[in-house]
DNA sequence: TGAAATGTTGGGGCG
DNA sequence: ACGCCCCAACATTTC
């Protein structure tokens, strides 16, 4: 007798290889139903452009992927609960395998849906695909709630250790009967007219083997020195693994089992994937951390409301170098530096004063990496108002920041073009080049680049007596 | 995973 | 030779 087939529903973790769910279902013995579904459903929040865009090449790897070990990858749009129970009924499916996902939204759909099937006597499994700890997992030794710092919340991760070993490889796989599937171009995840994706084409190899290749680069040519050249934005030191990651084109077990077990670089490595790990343990626990100030205080700061100000900000155009470059980096490949990141998502909050959560929206929007947890953590940082945060007063002066970690203004002159022939020591402060020298270089502040959009001293002590009115 | 202001120190110019 | 002052250079404090 052939047995019901098994659902794989995939979903951030478009990757066949230390794929559990997959893992499992295949081993059932079961002919094997593999299953994306994009989700049109009240709840969870809808995907940003560069992320849809992204989908769109990882679908087509996975898809390929799947087809090489006999799958075909079935597409379909809509509201998750109807669409599997749909399938569950008309496959005739005996049992269901997915990896948990860990925002509020989408584990309530995922309940839902289990408690369906299991009623409709559908054996449901699900497994642990992308975190090395997941967020109920690490608990403080005391009893004072969940850890709400980075470093003791790291080092009780160190010393639980990876539960999970990477999962074996799936050569073949038994297909089902194929329920109808919709064709991915239908979907318009990709830009046509205007096509804004061509920088990101570039850029990008997207898809498991493409994450695979990215790991095997990294690991030869930039884990070496990476604990200080990942600072630098003008230098191809960071891991560049945070898309593959969001959309779990590789896991946080892969990545770990290829590291080196000691040395600064690997440790230092180790960390950041720590503090995705950290940012999705507060989100679990605080799942308000998305849209709401961490500590309530900041409820009552005076954001001020000046769209003219955001749209230069996004666009790149506030007259500060090393915050134009990054803006204009991620609008054109969907991803920033991450130094660069904290000093662009600064200069929204402190030298702008605009909420920290306009930022949050536009990164949401923009970044190939975009991730609940990550995103909202990390502005919640830079903005002084999450757990562990920044202190207030800790405002980056974008000048020394260009200076110290792009010194020869390389990152902003690629950026940048319109100030690439200004001095060095101009290239991170165009308004203090003579008007002899600004003349050399084909510039005028204020038409061929912007002057400062606000002055640095200045914009620091508006934000520190903001600040100040918290306290009262 | 800051920067700026303020404090301290010590070498050297100079009367 | 001595005291005085200046001011880098570094350290500490404050935001």
């Amino acid at each position: 007798m052939t047995s019901r087939p098994a659902l794989v529903w995939l979903r951030n973790d478009l990757r066949i290889s230390d794929n559990p769910a997959l893992h499992a279902a295949a081993k059932s013995g079961a002919p094997v139903i593999a299953l994306y579904i994009l989700e049109e459903v009240k709840g969870p929040r809808p995907m940003g452009a560069a992320w849809r865009w992204w989908l769109a090449g990882s679908l087509r790897a996975l898809s390929d992927n799947l087809k090489a070990r006999g799958v075909s990858l079935v597409l379909r749009r809509g509201d998750p609960r109807k669409i599997i129970a749909e399938i569950a009924r008309e496959a005739s499916i005996g049992a269901a395998y997915w990896n948990r996902r860990y925002v509020a939204a989408e584990t309530k759909l995922d309940t839902e849906i289990e408690q369906h099937l299991l009623s409709e006597d559908c054996a449901v499994e699900t497994f642990n695909a992308s975190l090395l700890n997941e967020p109920w997992e690490i608990k403080s030794k005391g009893a004072n709630g969940p850890i709400r710092v980075f470093t003791p919340y790291f080092r009780a991760s160190e010393e639980r250790g990876n539960p999970r070993a990477v999962t074996g490889d799936i050569r073949k796989l038994d297909a089902a009967k194929t329920p109808k599937s919709e064709k991915l171009d239908d979907w318009n995840l990709e830009p046509s007219k205007p096509d804004w994706a061509t920088d990101m084409d570039a850029s990008w190899t997207r898809g498991e083997d493409g994450a695979k290749q990215r790991l095997k680069d990294f690991l030869d040519d930039a884990l070496k020195g990476y604990a200080e050249h990942r600072d630098r934005p003008d230098i191809d030191g960071t891991s560049r693994l945070s898309p593959y990651l969001a959309h779990g084109e590789i896991s946080p077990h892969q990545i770990t089992e290829a590291l080196p077990t000691r040395g600064r670089d690997a440790d230092k490595l180790r960390a950041e994937l720590g503090w995705r790990e950290f940012s999705y343990h507060l989100l679990h626990h605080y799942p308000g951390l998305a849209r709401e100030n961490f500590q309530r205080r900041f409820n009552a700061f005076p954001w001020r409301d000046d769209h003219k100000a955001l749209k230069r900000w996004q666009r790149g155009l506030t007259g500060y170098p090393i915050v134009d470059a990054g803006m204009r980096q991620l609008w054109r490949t969907g991803w920033m530096h991450n130094r660069v990141r904290m000093v662009c998502a600064s200069f929204l909050i402190k030298h702008l004063l605009l909420d920290w959560r306009l930022g949050e929206e536009w990164f949401w929007d923009t970044l190939v990496d975009a991730d609940p947890a990550n995103n909202a953590a990390s502005w919640q940082w830079v903005a002084g108002s999450g757990a562990d945060a920044a202190p207030y007063f800790r405002v980056f002066n974008p000048t020394l920041q260009g200076e110290k970690f792009d010194p020869d203004g390389s990152y902003v002159r690629n950026w940048i073009p319109e100030i690439a022939t200004l001095a060095n020591d101009y290239v991170h402060k165009p308004w203090t080049a003579s008007p002899l020298e600004l003349a050399a270089a084909g510039v005028t502040l204020g038409k061929t680049y912007p002057a400062p959009i606000v002055d640095h001293q200045e914009a620091r002590e508006r934000a520190l007596s903001a600040f100040q009115t918290l306290k009262a």
